[in-house]
RNA sequence: GCGCCCGUAGCUCAGUCGGAUAGAGCAUCGGAUUUCUAAUCCGGCGGUCGCAGGUUCGAUCCCUGCCGGGCGUGCCA
């Protein structure tokens, strides 16, 4: 079994640098704040007990305003009825440079800004590409990443590509929010899957075939050793065998053979990697950890926490509310996935020091990784605070009677990566014929609407949900999916080309002239909030929304709003609007690892 | 059995710290192109938020129980 096939928070970079500068988006709110927080003092509250109770949200309607305030709880520390004190809140907060108005409904106080100021203040934050539209200043926070870590010694299929593109996102996510990023590819190269592809091959194994198509090739191994191991249970002692003969570390047959398969498949998973534009700062998997187990065992051991238990050795965790105990040793003396993980962790603590150790690994994989999390506690660890399960849910496909299974790769249903993304990169070659046949580099748009349409799909929902893989939902380009992004960014790249015009600085545009761009704008101002809690709740499915809802905003403006034939002031209002919209859905789509063609 | 996860429109899903009239896409029906890409836009239809209690001024959201589905549960990863 490999890690792929499936959260929480911590520390976060809080706001931004300083408001030194152009004023920001984030000030809009700022200004707000201060002026609520000063106006609840002037009311007689606490300053500091105000200060937390001063919520803004975006109200659900959008009729009401702007951004709005629930004046529940500042009410009850007021001693007021909420509709009483949200009134007397909204008389003391007068129109200024930025606040249009604000107005009580009942116990909510809604709020409307300046549109002029609006415009200014967001897109002058994104044509100066400010945090958090733009990368924040380094923060030193460290975040490792373990990702895609698939086994080796199976096919790159669909099930595998769910831990890569999530942590490939998490990555760019965490970077672009000013953490240093370790992407590490905890290969599964060791253990008992490993040594039973070693005996499958050494038993049926031609070497010819393997050089002509590994991938293919080793699952037609991995087919055959089921198969054979369900006949003869002895197969499994044999494998058992060559895995203790290779963790001898003496140079052996089963060494080479180690050496020769974990070879070919690096090279078989180098395709789909690039296809998917995913790169690891660490390709250091478990065999790395091979010569570091013992010392991770004598700090177990040195913690007192070790014990011997039929044979095999273990750390009991009945005392952490965990039933079953850790093994970290079999009884025939050799090592397991968690002994690989917890010299890894010690490993990462000691090279990186990271605050945070996200792995990004299949939900069922749960009880793992809250054992390792259970035994570093239980050794009084610190690094214990910094392991992050990411689980994910699992790749069903769709029955003939329309419901949904697990891939069973056993079965031989499992669908290669390469044939999605080459039939999801068909029909898209198949709609530029239709839609715009004189475009040019048609194969490598194609290529980068195509996989980006699979990859979008995989990130588009929350990633605890069971992805239910159907072909024709993955090959449909209409609606919330990864092509409409991509084609509003397209559309945009095409007005800004054909205006044939540099895109104003923008203190030479009348913001005012922008008051129709409200949705987008207010759209636009949410992208700190979406990035932020993707990097703390390790959810890109946040960023995805929002690129999907600002997409949705910038598609209807276009519209009714042409730039081409517009007025010379309202063109050059219009251009730095929809020059700030491509550049936001372009950032937010490369926080996904998705790139954005110019035309399609 | 026990533990964990999921359950919102016909389907696939959003719903942020408990807050205003629960939102999208697909499907379906009806509209929109003399101008920047119709992979688009606008509108109609569609809801017992699994069920029952509880907490609360207020519950899709928190608590308890139940139902349905999934995953896991000592020498695999």
């Amino acid at each position: 079994m490999n890690r792929p096939l499936s959260c929480s928070a911590r520390t976060r970079p809080c706001h931004r640098p300083p408001p030194t500068g152009p004023i920001t988006v984030t000030d809009l709110h700022r200004h707000l704040r201060e002026r609520l927080l000063a106006a609840s003092v002037d009311l007689g509250l606490d300053a500091t007990a105000a200060a937390d109770l001063v919520r803004l949200d975006a109200p659900k309607n959008k009729d009401h305003g702007d951004i709005a305030l629930g004046a529940f709880q500042l009410a009850k520390l007021a001693g007021k009825a909420p509709p009483a004190f949200a009134a007397e809140l909204a008389a003391k907060i007068t129109p200024d440079a930025v606040i249009e108005s604000s107005a009580a409904a009942g116990p909510f106080v809604n709020f409307r800004f300046r549109r002029a100021a609006l415009a200014r203040e967001v897109l002058s934050a994104i044509q100066s590409d400010a945090a958090p539209y733009g990368k924040a200043t380094p923060t030193g926070e460290v975040v490792c990443i373990d990702f895609s870590s698939p086994n080796i010694a199976k096919p790159f299929h669909i099930g595998h590509m769910r831990s890569t593109v999530i942590g490939n996102a998490l990555c760019r996510i965490h970077r672009h929010q000013g953490a240093t990023v370790h992407g590490i590819n905890h290969l599964g190269d060791w253990g008992m899957p490993f040594a039973k592809m070693m005996t499958a091959y050494m038993h049926f194994g031609d070497e010819a075939k393997l050089h002509e198509s590994p991938m293919r090739y080793m699952f037609e191994l991995y087919k055959r050793y089921g198969k054979e191991a369900e006949a003869n249970p002895g197969l499994d002692d044999e494998a058992a065998k060559r895995f203790k003969a290779l963790e001898s570390g003496v140079d052996n047959d089963e060494r080479r053979m180690w050496q020769l398969l974990r070879d070919e498949s690096l090279k078989a998973f180098q395709g789909p990697y690039t296809r998917l534009g995913v790169t690891f700062d660490h390709v250091t998997g478990e065999s790395f950890f091979e010569d570091k187990m013992e010392a991770a065992m004598a700090r177990v051991t040195a913690a007192g926490v070790l014990e011997e238990s039929e044979g095999a050795e273990v750390v009991k965790l009945e005392d952490k509310g965990i039933k079953v105990p850790c093994l970290l040793r079999k009884s025939d003396g050799t090592t397991l996935y968690h002994t690989r993980d917890l010299a890894a962790v010690f490993y990462r603590e000691q090279q990186y020091h990271p605050n945070r150790i996200l792995y990004v690994v299949g939900a069922e994989q749960k009880l793992h990784f809250a054992q390792l999390k259970a035994v570093l506690e239980k050794m009084n660890e610190p690094i214990a605070a910094a392991v992050e399960h990411v689980p994910f849910g699992l790749v069903l496909s769709k029955t003939e009677d329309g419901k949904y299974e697990k891939f069973a790769s056993r079965a031989g249903n499992a669908v290669f990566l390469d044939e999605i993304l080459d039939e999801s990169v068909a029909k898209v070659r198949q709609v530029i014929a239709e839609k715009n046949p004189d475009l040019d580099d048609k194969d490598q748009v194609a290529e980068q609407v195509g996989v980006s349409a699979i990859v979008f799909n995989d990130l588009k929902n929350s990633r605890i949900k069971d992805v239910k893989f159907d072909w024709d939902a993955m090959l449909a380009f209409e609606g919330e999916t990864g092509p409409y992004v991509q084609y509003a960014v397209a559309r945009l790249s095409s007005i800004l080309r054909k205006v044939d015009a540099p895109v104003p600085a923008t203190d030479q545009v009348d913001f005012a002239l922008l008051a129709d761009a409200e949705r987008v704008l207010l759209q636009m101002m949410e992208f700190g909030n979406a990035v932020r809690r993707a990097a703390e709740q390790s959810e890109p499915s946040v960023v995805t929304s929002f690129a999907i809802a600002l997409a949705g905003e910038i598609h209807s403006y276009l519209v009714d709003h042409y730039v081409v034939g517009a007025e010379p002031a309202v063109q050059q209002a219009r251009l730095v609007l929809v020059d700030a919209a491509r550049r936001l859905l372009t950032t937010a789509l490369d926080l996904l690892g998705i790139p954005a063609p110019e035309r399609m």
